[in-house]
DNA sequence: TTGAAAGCGTTACCAC
DNA sequence: GTGGTAACGCTTTCAA
């Protein structure tokens, strides 16, 4: 038979309300009785009963804030956004509530007042991601610090330690690209053409990175043309612009073989490799999984897509912070790499049923 | 504000237990008050609480039976039981007990007395691999027209119409690791080699009959040599006995640069292209990840796997027995397909941190 | 046909 | 420091 809280109080011969305090050290016992009380817990094995817990943790109502880029229809976030919708129904039967806050530039004089209001709004959790940029992270370490609870989602950010990231390993994700292109072009010599955005994504970076080191040590037939930055300085994506960089760069490289695209306006790439009549002449490796990516790997004008478990960086943080709170459960580890799923047209689907 | 059962019992001017009643339609409800009930409570838009239920779903002590092949300590089926292990433990605080029956011949005549001894047992649900006999799918439509609740997992059965089906869709998964071998060999002429285990194993038919359409439709540069039976008509595997098919196999086709492997006994033809110095020279696709075919992603004796989220395939119907009986969720969908993952040797791993 | 009440296991609050 | 008790929201049983 399960072991509860009363039972122990009962053998223990003190109430459920010492019992519990003595559980969660939270002070106020006799150091005796908890010690003995401590004992008696462990020799019956008692487990707390997350039922019980879940429903008493309603009249807490918590609330938690997630910070994190603005929605845009399609794409990336748009599916994180799909994440905490699914976690904010879900919890809601436990009194949870999730205040989004959504930034449209990436800087600390947006992010940070972002911040101050959720702690006004008396968040006791906080899922974000994060900026590159050492105001927010001191502003997060000093949360930390102070025992608040932190998540940090898709990016981590230096110097500080969180309750845990959720994301990518995105090193890991170049290198699976590489792996792909290595097996499309097997044997062969490949002109490779590498698009990506600005130097302030560290992630496009590092897929960057992971993907040459792995081509290198796999395919060292490869041949690098360039690296071409689809935005310029301003970091407000121009699709258009993207486009022009992107079409004018495979017309001048009517060799390229291989696309690798690292940055977001994937789209435009795809395009542009349509419109220079480049679909099955290039093979076009991005990442993301999206209504948008499905449709290009639908008309060819992209060969694969790495997918980095969007929806889920939407629920899992949130759903990290309850079991943190609520159910007393420290997340299975620190970091909380997701998958490197791989899309190809025929298992490129957009069914809901299953995302988490 | 939240709406509570209260509230409808209060403004409905009855106790809870006939709001309760009227809302189950549990019958012994005065029709006209039941109306006013459900008026009020679709005005206030009640949805009942998943915690306050799940508690008291406590006493209930439900009990589920899983009927499945029984564990082989590495390959698919272990997974499966992972994921059963992990809504064990999830769902044991909700007082729910899990039995395990598991077959080893794929016959009526161990199967049924398996379901008769688990309804003994008192369970309120049944999930099972269900095998491809007429007296199982009589006994499982049997139940189902009882209004017992049956999941059935991994295999469909003729005839029967479940709460839901939750597994793959063998011919998309076929499809898909056509796709990938086309990606691989690309406007080049392949000899294919097809190794099948029995017929009695649909699902190896049909993963070869979505391969085969799907080749026939991308790359009609394809010359299927011929499909080869690994196992001879005795259905229990023999991996020796496999191995020396396959090698045979390899050395009168050194024509050959491709494999499809559709059935059981991976290892066998994998190392069978090892033994023949075929690595590198067929592309090798099959199914299922797990540690044994991880290995082989990494020597190279493996080009892609197709996954088929197999610990899912024992948390999940699971998980959709509780949801209906417990918190009165219909499954999504009738058919919960789960996704072909591709795993190549870069993204493959063995990280247990987030599979469900 | 209905109401009242007893749980389910935990937590929080208020007396002592 | 402690114990008692009242939630939390639902289900079920027993009386009326």
């Amino acid at each position: 038979m399960k072991v509860t809280l009363k039972q122990i109080a009962d053998i223990a011969g003190v109430s459920r309300g010492t019992v519990d305090r003595a559980l969660h050290g939270r002070g106020g016992v006799n150091p005796q009785v908890q010690e003995q009380i401590l004992a008696v817990a462990r020799e019956l094995g008692y487990r707390p009963n997350i039922a019980g817990r879940q429903l008493s943790a309603r009249k807490l109502s918590l609330k938690f804030g997630f910070i994190l880029p603005k929605w845009s229809a399609t794409g990336f976030w748009a599916d994180v956004h799909r994440g905490i919708d699914l976690v904010c129904e879900e919890l809601a039967d436990y009194g949870v509530k999730i205040i989004r806050e959504t930034y449209v530039k990436y800087a600390a004089s947006e992010v940070l007042p972002l911040i101050d209001r959720l702690l006004d709004e008396g968040i006791s959790g906080l899922a974000i991601v994060p900026i590159n940029d050492p105001a927010v992270q001191a502003r997060l370490n000093e949360l930390i610090a102070g025992d608040f609870p932190v998540v940090l989602v898709n990016s981590e950010a230096e110097g500080v330690e969180p309750l845990c990231y959720i994301g990518s390993d995105y090193q890991f994700s170049g290198r699976t690209a590489a792996g792909i292109l290595d097996l499309i072009r097997k044997d062969q010599y490949i002109e490779l053409l590498v698009f990506t955005g600005t130097e302030a994504m560290l992630s496009h970076t590092w897929r960057i990175t992971g993907f040459l080191q792995e081509m290198s040590r796999i395919h060292p037939e490869c041949h690098l043309i360039d690296i071409y930055k689809l935005f310029s300085k301003t970091n407000t994506p121009d699709d258009h612009g993207a486009y022009l960089i992107a079409r004018d760069t495979l017309e001048k490289h009517p060799e390229a073989t291989a696309v690798f695209t690292a940055a977001g306006a994937i789209h435009s790439v795809a395009q542009a490799i349509r419109d220079t009549g480049r679909i099955g002449r290039v093979a076009h490796i991005s990442f993301d999984m999206n209504s948008v990516t499905h449709a290009l790997l639908q008309d060819g004008s992209m060969t694969a897509i790495i997918g980095q478990e969007s929806v889920k960086q939407g629920y899992q943080p949130i759903k990290v912070l309850f079991d943190y709170l609520v159910n007393k459960i420290h997340p299975l580890n620190r970091r909380i790499i997701l998958r490197n799923e791989i899309f190809i047209r025929q298992n490129s689907s957009m069914d809901d049923s299953s995302y988490l």
